[in-house]
DNA sequence: CTGAAAGCGCTAACAT
DNA sequence: ATGTTAGCGCTTTCAG
């Protein structure tokens, strides 16, 4: 149950290099000898071995993906979306993808992942913001390297990246045409670009609409963007002021937090107030009301990313082409028109 | 960018051998070359390839990990955060996890995953109800096979199992603690062994408690455990009898559409009916109420798959050690005592 | 069109 | 205690 090379070579009556030469499609073999030497595989069931021929092709037919710790462990459903979605596709490419997390803060003197050190991985799959130090570290091995949902600001490289600005537009709008006119947003630290961007987004769709940017509608920059932040976040917003009457926030989570606060003070959702999030997570449909939000499509991103990678990997001048994903709104229970 | 122990070798003044044998920690090595031996080790940032080592030692570092293809891809929460546990662990143990999906049919004629036909896994992990025939035909590679929640009928192997009957025991006592005589059971299909298992554990709480096991009272073996499963089950209930005064569902999903139909019905819960589910899927404190439930600690299972894994690689003659992993009844909105 | 042979980087006898 | 050496299974010139 472990046919090698020779085994085949010796049962066909060819050398090894002629297997080799089959194995790989090489047009310069007879038909015959083909004919013959693939039988033999047949029978025997040959494949050949990974490790052996990683050692001499220089390719491990693997494919490392980085997150960081904190966007991983913590039931981070967003990022563990796009895993998937890059391992399905990896699948579909003949790969396999080793994952691995790294700390939040990477210093310079701090350990690669294994795979890169083993050279275990042909290239690597970065998603979210990750710190720069291992940026660096990385750069050194001279491997392909893609971004998912963030980039950085040194260097050029092939990334994945979700149309947060146009997201936050299309959202905003989607208000507007509801005839809202005091609209909020509300959003976690800004951390993370994305949520700038949608905030930025948000900030072109009063403009556009000929409506003032309001200050006091925002509630920016606090808290991490959960749902715990989201409800301290309305909480305070209505501690200012009472006459909005829709509420933009920067992801789903925060707007879980929204719906659980104007709950329990009774204001009723979509009637008193509307409320739109972002992303698109599972949970938004079982919410009460179900929520109005943007499809952020995820698995798809994961997708395009190791599409991206597999074309690196093959051309020896990968150049930086970057990806950037529509998101879609999809109109649920929690935004209606004004009366 | 690629020292090799050879590198090493020389830049210590040493052979290759005693390199290797620094590198395993061996301790007939005089501690001064050791330490020679180190700090060319350090200065090269030398690290062994795994290709190179996968293939003279015969051990890839890496697991496989096997999911049937509608377990994983239908958004399916529960094996995915299975995944993410044995993910965890694998980290620990310095190994890599290799997943992949196979088709819920599986003919005797089907390609095996393709880690297992180039020897590039160690051992595999199998979750869920996976094909006989895809057993069958892993068998024949003789690495270790460890499987999590779902044991075969045939062999003996490592495995870790839920103890779905204790847990549907606990979920029907905690309905009868608060008063509920008249409790129904509300399943999909029995395609997965846990369904029934978590039925028994309803009828044995029934029993202990010396109420009748009324058959009216469940609605069992149609359509998929899933939300619109568990709506169309609570319908056809109610079409039966209206005398119920609680609901166990063999999951959440299930659970969720209960919870739908009982809204659309205007029926209050928990002030009308209790409900409680079985999982304890992320989204159930969202719903509106939250979801009273068993939780199954599904990082944790995958967890322990890792480590008998890890076990059954390490020993030459593993025992079919299995683990049954406690349930949890975790208390929220959407049960409540009976006046 | 096919074969011989030289490694890829490492481990593990076997020598010394 | 350390070095020599023979592969592991495969790819890839280079000859023929």
């Amino acid at each position: 149950m472990a046919a090698t090379i020779k085994d085949v070579a010796k049962k066909a009556g060819v050398s090894v290099a002629t297997v080799s030469l089959v194995v790989h499609d090489n047009k310069r073999i007879s038909s015959q000898t083909r004919t013959k030497v693939l039988k033999a595989i047949k029978e025997l069931k040959y494949h050949p071995s990974r490790s052996a021929r990683g050692l001499v092709s220089r390719r491990s037919g693997n494919i490392g993906f980085i997150l960081r710790e904190d966007h991983f462990s913590r039931s981070e459903p967003f990022y563990t979306k796009i895993f998937l979605g890059t391992e399905f596709q990896a699948r579909e490419d003949e790969y396999y993808i080793l994952l691995t997390t790294v700390p939040s803060c990477f210093e310079p003197g701090n350990k690669l992942p294994r795979f890169v050190l083993e050279r275990n991985v042909d290239g690597i799959i970065l998603a979210g913001k990750v710190p720069q130090n291992l940026i660096n570290g990385l750069e050194q091995y001279k491997m392909p390297l893609v971004f998912v949902d963030y980039y950085p600001p040194s260097g050029k490289y092939p990334a994945v990246m979700i149309d947060n600005i146009a997201g936050g537009l299309n959202a905003t709008e989607h208000l507007i045409q509801c005839g809202h006119q005091r609209i909020a947003y509300l959003a976690g630290d800004f951390e993370h670009p994305s949520i700038l961007e949608r905030f930025q987004g948000y900030k072109m769709a009063l403009e556009k609409a000929g409506l003032p940017f309001t200050p006091e509608y925002t509630v920016l920059g606090e808290e991490l963007p959960d749902r715990s932040g989201g409800y301290n976040a309305v909480k305070k917003l209505f501690q200012r002021t009472r006459t909005i009457t829709a509420i933009f926030t920067c992801n789903d989570a925060v707007a879980t937090g929204v719906l659980q606060y104007l709950k329990e003070e009774h204001i009723r959702v979509p009637e008193d107030i509307s409320v739109i999030g972002f992303d698109d997570v599972e949970a938004d449909i079982m919410l009460d009301p179900p929520l109005t939000t943007m499809r952020v499509p995820k698995e798809d991103v994961g997708v395009q990313a190791l599409r991206l990678m597999v074309e690196s990997i093959q051309s020896d001048r990968p150049k930086p082409k970057k990806i950037l994903v529509p998101v879609e709104l999809i109109v649920r229970g929690s935004t209606c028109h004004i009366n």
